[in-house]
DNA sequence: AGTGGGACGCTTTTT
DNA sequence: GCGTCCCACT
């Protein structure tokens, strides 16, 4: 009830009660960001300044969302209806949906993703006759989104935008997708919001409608808003002008997305009367990892300056550790090491998490923690909707609902193989394009007037008859019974069922589970929409695991201890970045580093080593320069690594072949030796039939002391330690 | 129509 | 080192 008022700090207490007139809440890492924005939420409605329903909050994440709707109801003691609250891209699509007209969609139009974008731009440069080779359709297809987060539509780019793309045709190519869009009734990413804004733009009494009904406005991550979710949310809060936006500069790390961090920077320019407070106390870390993280940042130039203070009392507060390890192998040895030596001592594994730089580094922490039998999990990799039986069961409702949707229509109408190849399949794509009418259309007359012929045309009759009828039975029998007809009667699901790789039965799982989640919501298009537009993993996340991520999926999470390997020149800051853009770069990349160290409570432990394996060969490093940017007082340095520091400070550039970290090998430090474990009780005996978690069933082959050598059924010779396997008993 | 081999090119990616 | 894409072959 109202003690949410009691439970925060003076400056929390003034970023929730000034209710009128424009607000930024500056919020630095773990200073009760969240907790203030959900606590202003219910302070609107508990004060009774605005009903559910004229409250509008923007988060870009649907987790962020959802959290913030469990949160804001817990504080009322119960649910909350009609709140406008959601991702900038949910809103913008429920606001488009009621205006579709306005901008020639009908009000059903399906939203495409990144891979579908790609595809249409690949045909319109093939159409264009644009090499797709020298003119990579991912190129173009970035290059547009780019233009949509800056709200450029084909009209207002210039030349020089659309210089050195698409052989100089990127202006005419980005209106021809435009085009293409609005034939097949669909919206990609950044059409939610650039076609929304174009409607508050070109109607004025719709303008006005929003900007009554939102008396209060709430964004959250501000520092992240790209340049038309920023002109988005200036027209809508025009009127009422209370706007409040949470952010943290120091935590930009998207730029690279379209994201300005120039709009944090210039709020009180813009909203005239601004009140800004600053949220500086930390309730997440220990001192000595606030000091790291704040000398850290303190290197980037233009920030609007906080500083992060310690809100709580600390029984403890160990140092940073720095690592030196020889090579890759070897670090990820090292943190798996200490990883173990944590959990033996009683930490939970879930309260552990390696964050790299890259996605491609996890591999090597994930092969060793499988060999010592650590459970962990990857947050962010193949997301269930991407996968390709989940993508393919989407296209088939999507044909089924929308019959111009030709990018579903050509996605299904091979799958399973009916016999309609490239060669049915350009005939198609002519019919439909020299009489503008969708795939679907131009499949119909091509079988009426014989131009398709014999299987081909057999097949494509009984695919269009398929569609028609499965459409009149989401209507009939709503849309559960609908998808689960579609597909078994399309042979889609048979096809699984006959394919003999490893991983059929799994896509099948993954079918019925797309069935189920189906079953929560009324309507196919409401499903559909859900499915673009929320990506998220629905793994169960209650088991004990290791969490290994990307910094950039890590921003907003916090951890009580966590590993931060691969700190080295060109992999962290990363050379892409420096070379791409420079200065800039470089403090993005100091940010990204920023954020890793504030997500953890109690400990953590940078590491880097002086040789990688990169994809197939090795490459020597330097030490980070954010290494040396650590404050001395506040880090341990262990192995050689004091060494290396003083020998890059005192020289200029170096030479890998020079790097006294090469006399190091061998050197071991006991922090990351592994514990001493209890053995197992009775040996296991050569050539017992065991099983292992990952591995699965095998027979042993040798064992020396803990270690044994065993042939797997599936995964062939492995060496595991013996408290990993069961015996089994024959 | 379907597949197998070689060339290529790889930072991050809330929707 | 691996996945993707294209072309050549069957």
């Amino acid at each position: 009830m109202q003690d949410y008022l009691a439970r925060l700090n003076p400056e929390q207490r003034r970023a929730v009660e000034t209710l009128d007139g424009p607000l930024l809440v500056l919020a630095g890492a773990g200073t009760g960001k969240t907790r203030v924005l959900t606590a202003r939420f219910a302070h609107i409605l508990m004060t009774g300044q605005a009903a559910p329903g004229q409250v509008l909050g923007v988060t870009f994440t649907n987790k962020a969302a959802r959290e913030m709707r469990e949160r804001v109801a817990a504080i009322l003691g119960r649910p909350v209806e009609g709140l406008w609250l959601g991702t900038f891209h949910s809103l913008g699509a429920r606001i488009l949906r009621r205006h579709a007209d306005h901008v020639g969609l009908t009000s059903q139009f399906t939203i495409i993703d990144t891979d579908d974008q790609v595809r249409l731009i690949k045909q319109l440069l093939e159409a264009e006759r644009v090499d797709t080779r020298r003119w990579q359709p991912q190129i173009l297809t970035a290059a547009i989104q780019r233009w949509k987060d800056r709200g450029l539509t084909p009209q207002s780019i210039t030349a020089a935008d659309a210089a050195d793309l698409a052989a100089g045709r990127a202006q005419t190519l980005y209106g021809a997708y435009q085009e293409r869009l609005r034939t097949l009734n669909a919206a990609d990413f950044g059409d939610l919001l650039l076609h929304t804004t174009e409607i508050l733009r070109a109607r004025p009494d719709v303008l006005e409608q929003y900007q009554r009904t939102f008396r209060y406005i709430l964004v959250d991550e501000y520092q992240d808003t790209n340049v038309i979710q920023y002109l988005w949310l200036r027209l809508l809060a025009q009127r009422h002008r209370n706007i409040c936006c949470v952010g943290d500069d120091d935590q930009s790390i998207y730029s690279w997305r379209g994201a300005e961090v120039e709009n944090i920077l210039r709020f009180e320019r813009d909203f005239p009367g601004a009140t800004v407070i600053r949220l500086e106390a930390n309730y997440r870390s220990t001192p000595a990892i606030l000091a790291a993280a704040s000398g850290l940042i303190a290197h980037n130039q233009g920030r609007l300056g906080k500083t992060l203070r310690a809100g709580a009392a600390h029984a403890s507060s160990e140092k940073v550790q720095v690592i030196a390890t020889w090579d890759s192998d070897e670090e990820a040895r090292v943190v798996a090491g200490q990883i173990e030596r944590l959990r033996a001592e009683g930490h939970p594994l879930a309260e552990m998490a390696v964050l790299v730089r890259a996605g491609f580094q996890t591999r090597a922490f994930e092969e060793r923690l499988i060999n010592i039998g650590i459970p962990y999990r990857v947050v962010g990799g193949l997301r269930f909707y991407e996968r390709q039986e989940i993508r393919d069961a989407l296209a088939y409702f999507r044909a089924v609902v929308q019959p111009a949707d030709d990018l579903a229509f050509e996605r299904i109408i091979n799958v399973p193989k009916r016999g309609l190849g490239e060669v049915a399949l350009r005939a198609l794509h002519d019919e439909a394009r020299t009489r503008a009418v969708p795939l679907a259309e131009a499949a119909a007359a091509l079988i009426a007037d014989g131009r398709l012929k014999g299987r081909a045309r057999q097949e494509a009759a009984r695919l269009l008859r398929g569609l028609a009828q499965w459409r009149a039975l989401l209507e009939s029998e709503g849309h559960v019974v609908g998808a689960a007809a579609i597909l078994d009667e399309s042979g889609y699901v048979a096809m699984w069922q006959n394919d003999k790789a490893p991983d059929a039965p799994g896509r099948l799982e993954n079918l019925k589970e797309l069935l189920r989640a189906l079953g929560e919501f009324e309507t196919m298009t409401g499903f559909l929409d859900h499915v673009a537009l929320v990506m998220e993993n629905d793994e169960a996340g209650d088991a004990d695991r290791v969490s290994l991520m990307t910094l950039h999926a890590a921003k907003g999470l916090e951890f009580d201890t966590v590993f931060l390997p691969g700190w080295e020149e060109g992999l962290f800051p990363n050379q892409r970045a420096l070379d791409e853009s420079g200065n800039k770069g470089l403090e993005e990349e100091r940010r990204l580093a920023y954020v890793g160290l504030t997500r953890a409570r109690r400990r953590v432990v940078v590491s880097y080593s002086a040789n990688r394996r990169i994809y197939s060969s090795w490459q020597s490093n330097l030490p980070s320069r954010f290494i040396e940017e650590l404050p001395a007082a506040e880090i341990e340095l262990v192995g050689s690594v004091a060494l290396a520091r003083e020998a890059r400070v005192g020289g200029p550039a170096m030479f890998p072949a020079q790097f006294p970290l090469l006399a190091s090998r061998g050197k071991t430090v006991d922090v990351w030796e592994r514990p001493a474990r209890p053995a197992r009780e009775k040996p296991v005996p050569v050539g017992a039939r065991v099983f292992h978690q990952k591995f699965g069933y095998g027979t042993v082959r040798a064992a020396d002391d803990d270690r044994l050598d065993i042939t797997f059924d599936k995964a062939g010779e492995k060496r595991v330690l013996d408290r990993f396997v069961e015996l089994v008993i024959a």
